[in-house]
DNA sequence: TATGAGTATCTTACGATGTAAGATAATCTT
DNA sequence: AAGATTATCTTACATCGTAAGATACTCATA
């Protein structure tokens, strides 16, 4: 029976560049960048592993791809917003910008860690980086000062940089303690440090830093710097 | 014939953690991180791959390891340096410290890689912090001023920075006009960035930066506007 | 010197991964 | 309706990390 017109379990929707794209951005965002292999891919859209290469060359392209979407969405994002970037304005455009680029990517946390592995000749990171050196143009830097700018941003620039201590996401207490305790004279300005940070803040964990007061201030350090060259040119 | 004391092929000297670490750090030097699998780490030492595991409990134990290691080669190379750091003195014993530790880093150029990925328990890297933080207090900073530099230098810290663009070691000049002629509309501030830049200096390849000068630069910029907080505390 | 208990290394095997080669099916053109 | 093009699937392989257990080495003790 049910023999003409057989009601397939899906509609079909064919693959096509765009779509694996997308679906691995999905994947990377629900179980982390590592959860991305070209079979789980090619599960979440219905298809065989094998078929994926028709429209990707290899995983290295499905990387970069993802890379290019990410970006886009930055430049989505940056260019919405639009102040005056003329003159001293320029601090304020450049600073909304990199925020902005932040905001995308705290929605995509296994990004940063994909930008910086990836030598970027992303159509799309190109595209942000041209608008940030509009701005700083606006400014009046010269393209020397720019090209040094964007050195001194660096990773910044797009909104991450690296984090070098553990965030720590929940984690316990009491071993947090002890640790710092055992460690008091291998360590004892690191130690230091630590425990009167826990002090001054005894809501926050040890190590649990604000991340985003930490990424401002350092961004206003350089942007504040860049500003009095500016000045002096 | 030659039947007793057998003249096997090699002196067959025993494995243990160091020798694992040090060949794996050899391997990573010789053909980057990504030739650096278990078989072939077991090879280079005449063993097989199961054996490593009687020394290290898995792969990501190899990975950690040799961070640690180049930590320590970080330590060593930033301890032998020693320059005042009392008061103004500061500035000039962590720049130092920290240009140091970028000299070994340049010795292993799949190193920067890993410890962006890595999560930092490695105790030399937390000995190489420790000490930073001294020479700070030396300089006169609040514990909360130190903490919010160490996030502000990032991993510019350890000596590195994330590189966005491609340095672009040999690749064809010939290609890159042409792709500077094709994007020009697309990216006006950008290809008068380069041009002007390959104009100024014309020895330079497009792209090809000078990564010492520029980390330099932006390292200042941090440094002296962490030295301006600092005098108005 | 034989024995037995660690200690260290090896053998074999499995599941996961990226992807090459070629078979098959779907779609479009004429 | 037939052939050509486009898209997908099947099968297979090399490489990876590593689990389980067999084997060999080392050395104190009987």
């Amino acid at each position: 029976m049910a023999t003409h017109a057989e009601r397939g379990p899906e509609p079909r929707i064919p693959l096509s560049r765009e779509r694996v794209l997308r679906a691995a951005v999905d994947l990377a965002d629900e179980g982390g960048i590592e959860s991305l292999t070209m079979r789980r891919l090619a599960e979440e859209l219905g298809a065989e592993a094998m078929s994926l290469y028709y429209h990707v060359a290899n995983k290295e392209e499905v990387l970069d791809g993802i890379v290019d979407v990410i970006a886009g969405e930055i430049n989505e994002a940056a260019d919405r917003i639009d102040v005056p970037s003329k003159g001293v304005g320029w601090k304020k455009a450049v600073r909304q910008r990199v925020l902005s680029a932040r905001e995308v990517l705290l929605r995509h946390s296994w990004a940063p860690g994909l930008f910086a592995t990836r030598t970027n000749e992303s159509p799309a990171v190109l595209r942000y980086f041209d608008a940030l050196v509009g701005l700083m143009r606006d400014g009046g830097f010269s393209y020397d000062l720019t090209h040094h700018a964007l050195h001194a941003l660096g990773s910044r620039a797009l909104g991450f940089t690296q984090e070098l201590f553990d965030t720590g996401d929940g984690a316990g207490d009491e071993k947090a303690d002890a640790v710092l305790e055992s460690m008091a004279e291998q360590l004892p300005n690191l130690v230091g440090m630590m425990t009167e940070i826990v002090h001054d803040d005894p809501d926050s964990t040890l190590g649990r830093c604000d991340d985003q007061t930490e990424f401002e201030f350092g961004l206003d350090i350089i942007l504040d710097g860049l500003d009095r060259m500016r000045e002096t040119a």
